[in-house]
DNA sequence: TCTGGGGTCCTAGGACCC
DNA sequence: TCTGGGGTCCTAGGACCC
């Protein structure tokens, strides 16, 4: 069984943040959430002045003045952008690559590439060299075995960037200090149930007997505990290479009373989701919204619900028609809404799609307007929207600390040298 | 008194991940 | 006042069938 790789980056938003500031290479930085809800991403020295994950932004504010830290809102833009070149530099070193998430992946080593720790070796260097970005690399036989491997390359737990478990002895050392509730696939429920059992240890863990792993965690958690075992259950690239849902949504950045606020805020989510299938060659057959308050119980509504299109489509208009249509069933007038969303499903690719049906002569009719809307979108950005959107985008979510799109608009890449 | 047995499919919700 | 956005998989239970 050959070994695999997980490459993951090291705190990815804030490297990229500090990708284009230098000057922030020492200094505390964080990176917010949408919205500027919680801290989603932390440096180093952000890490040791005690900010943690998912903290709300409010209830650190006065510590980032105080300890002089930079926050960002998150750029998602730049994120992903950072996170193809990544990923397609690692595609130079092996043909499978799985992304897992934007920053990480698993790769399958190549058996006669020479030792597998150097091989690691090889891509981290190149990555940092060629992106810019520092990430971490375990290696080890299984997935799960990968992800402790990587934790331990961690510069957080005194790792130096490459980290193997591939002999026995190394791997029980690693699972005896690993704490239960980092292996990967135990969550909040599971974690305080394996601890009240005594089960404190990925150690312990590995030892328990089948049976009560399957009848406490589990098809899921028994695969987990063989996988700390060296027995590999998840296979590197395993899955369909089609999305099974696809769901866009936002927060907004103040309560939203106003219906005709709240059908552009789904309009938007209608046609960004159209967007993506059409980018990714795919059309949907279930069309979903979902809207939501926030804050106090008396006033709270939340509401998700859907409709089946006779046909699939990645057509813009209909999409935003449907979910409008299911908007207005789902709408109760007199709530404060905080939230929005569009998802679909029931995805298929393009090209099982049949051309003429029973009941159209043309299945898509409006297919060269959406072709042209593309175009149009991807040289100018976002200047094509439906009548419903509105052009005030009252709703939009606060992001007050945006850095620039450095790698995507024209008008924000950096300048080097002298400006005349 | 007693009310089959076995299968499939679908869906909602929970749990987990980054 | 204020706590993201985007996914996958699994299970339990209901509907339905013979």
């Amino acid at each position: 069984m050959t070994p695999l790789a997980l490459i993951d980056a090291n705190n990815f938003f804030v490297s990229c943040e500090r990708l284009f500031r230098p000057d922030l290479a020492a200094r505390p930085v964080i990176v917010l959430s949408s919205n500027d809800g919680c801290v989603i991403s932390r440096s180093e020295e952000a890490k040791a002045l005690g900010f943690a994950m998912g903290e709300p932004y409010f209830q650190v504010r006065d510590r980032c003045r105080t300890h002089d830290v930079a926050v960002f809102s998150s750029n998602f833009a730049l994120y992903r952008d950072l996170s193809r070149r990544v990923m397609s530099m690692l595609r130079r070193y092996t043909d499978e690559v799985e992304v897992y998430s934007v920053d990480e992946a698993f790769l399958a080593l190549d058996p006669r590439g020479g030792a597998f720790e150097e091989q690691a070796r090889l891509i981290r260097g190149a990555v940092l060299r060629e992106v810019g970005i520092p990430v971490s690399i375990g290696v080890a036989r299984t997935k799960t075995l990968a992800k402790v491997a990587t934790r331990f390359a961690k510069p957080k737990h005194g790792g130096s960037g490459i980290h193997a478990l591939l002999e026995l002895y190394e791997r029980t050392v690693a699972l005896e200090a690993l704490p239960v509730r980092e292996v990967w696939g135990i969550g909040v429920r599971l974690a305080p149930m394996l601890e009240r059992c005594g089960v404190t240890t990925a150690g312990v863990l590995m030892r328990m007997d089948d049976a009560w792993l399957r009848k406490h965690m589990s098809i899921r958690g028994l695969r987990t505990v063989y996988e700390l075992r060296g027995v590999r259950c998840f296979e590197v690239g395993e899955g369909s290479e089609l999305r099974k849902s696809l769901l866009h949504s936002r927060s907004f950045g103040h309560p939203v009373y106003k219906r005709s606020e709240l059908r552009a805020s789904v309009a938007y989510h209608a046609r960004k989701v159209a967007e993506v299938l059409r980018a990714e060659s795919a059309q949907a057959r279930e069309v979903y919204v979902q809207i939501r308050t926030s804050g106090h119980i008396e006033c709270r509504y939340s509401a998700f619900d859907g409709d089946v299109l006779p046909l699939h489509t990645h057509d813009t208009l209909t999409i935003t028609r449907t979910a409008l249509a299911v908007l207005e069933r789902i709408y109760r007038p007199g709530f404060p809404y905080a939230k929005a969303g569009v998802l679909v499903r029931d995805i298929i690719p393009d090209d099982v799609m049949p051309i003429r049906t029973l009941f159209a002569e043309e299945s898509d009719p409006r297919r060269p307007l959406m072709e042209e809307l593309d175009v149009l979108r991807h040289r100018f950005g976002d200047v094509v929207r439906v009548g419903v959107e509105g052009v005030a985008k009252e709703w939009h979510a606060r992001h007050t600390r945006l850095s620039p799109a450095y790698t995507s608009m024209w008008s924000d890449i950096p300048v080097a040298g002298c400006r005349y």
